[in-house]
DNA sequence: TGCCAGGCCCTCTTTAGGGCCTT
């Protein structure tokens, strides 16, 4: 595993839970290597039944376009090739964590890496943020956005710019540089109240 | 026919409830 690689992925879905029948129907994802954005990965994938109006709605994705789309298996095999052993970040990574081992399972597959969250991370470094929707908080950090979220490989492309943003402040504010992904997933763990205190700590280590 | 999740986090908490976030 390459400890700078990360990739940032964002499922778009049926509804949100696996659990209750729900399928992954595009799949965006980039790969950070030393905090630069080194390649990308898109795809649609029919589920094998109609979306409902809500969905095509909600994320421009139509029946019509997932009917042309190779099938979740074709393109979560391709994916998985794509992931390797890489770590992963996703916006409220509990969601799409959810939907990438159910897709995974059904083809025999699984991750090896660790999954941290950028809402996680938000919460305790942006802690003034009206909202730690993706959208808000990319407002927030005055990251450039023409505002097309909800799609895939966007959502990915602004969640990484998002992510590096928060490394960035911790780098400005506590001259903590290079932090390992087992230090941000620390980070994530530890109550807003404690974040000074910890960081402070490792600053001065 | 009708209904539909789950993890995190705060607080008027911990023998619980409700808001936030994801599609």
């Amino acid at each position: 595993m390459r400890a700078d690689s990360v990739v940032i992925l964002d499922f778009e879905t049926t509804g949100l839970s696996p659990d209750q029948g729900d399928r992954a129907i595009e799949i965006g994802a980039v790969r950070l290597i030393n905090g630069e954005v080194k390649d990308q990965f898109q795809a649609l994938m029919d589920p094998g039944f109609r979306v409902s109006s809500f969905i095509e709605s909600y994320t421009g994705i139509s029946n019509q376009m997932l009917s042309q789309a190779e099938s979740c298996k074709q393109v979560m095999n391709e994916f998985a090739d794509y992931i390797g052993d890489d770590n992963l970040i996703a916006h409220n990574a509990s969601f799409d964590s959810r939907f990438l081992n159910a897709e995974l399972m059904r083809i025999g597959r699984q991750t090896v890496g660790n999954f941290s969250c950028s809402l996680l991370l938000s919460r305790r470094i942006f802690q003034d943020a009206d909202s730690h929707k993706l959208g808000e908080l990319i407002r927030y950090a005055n990251i450039p956005s023409s505002g097309g979220f909800h799609r895939a490989l966007y959502d990915a492309q602004m969640t990484s710019q998002l992510w590096l943003a928060l490394l960035n402040d911790i780098a400005v504010r506590y001259d903590l540089h290079d932090l390992s992904f087992a230090q941000i997933q620390k980070i994530c763990k530890t109550p807003k109240g404690a974040i000074d205190k910890l960081l402070n700590k490792w600053a001065q280590i």
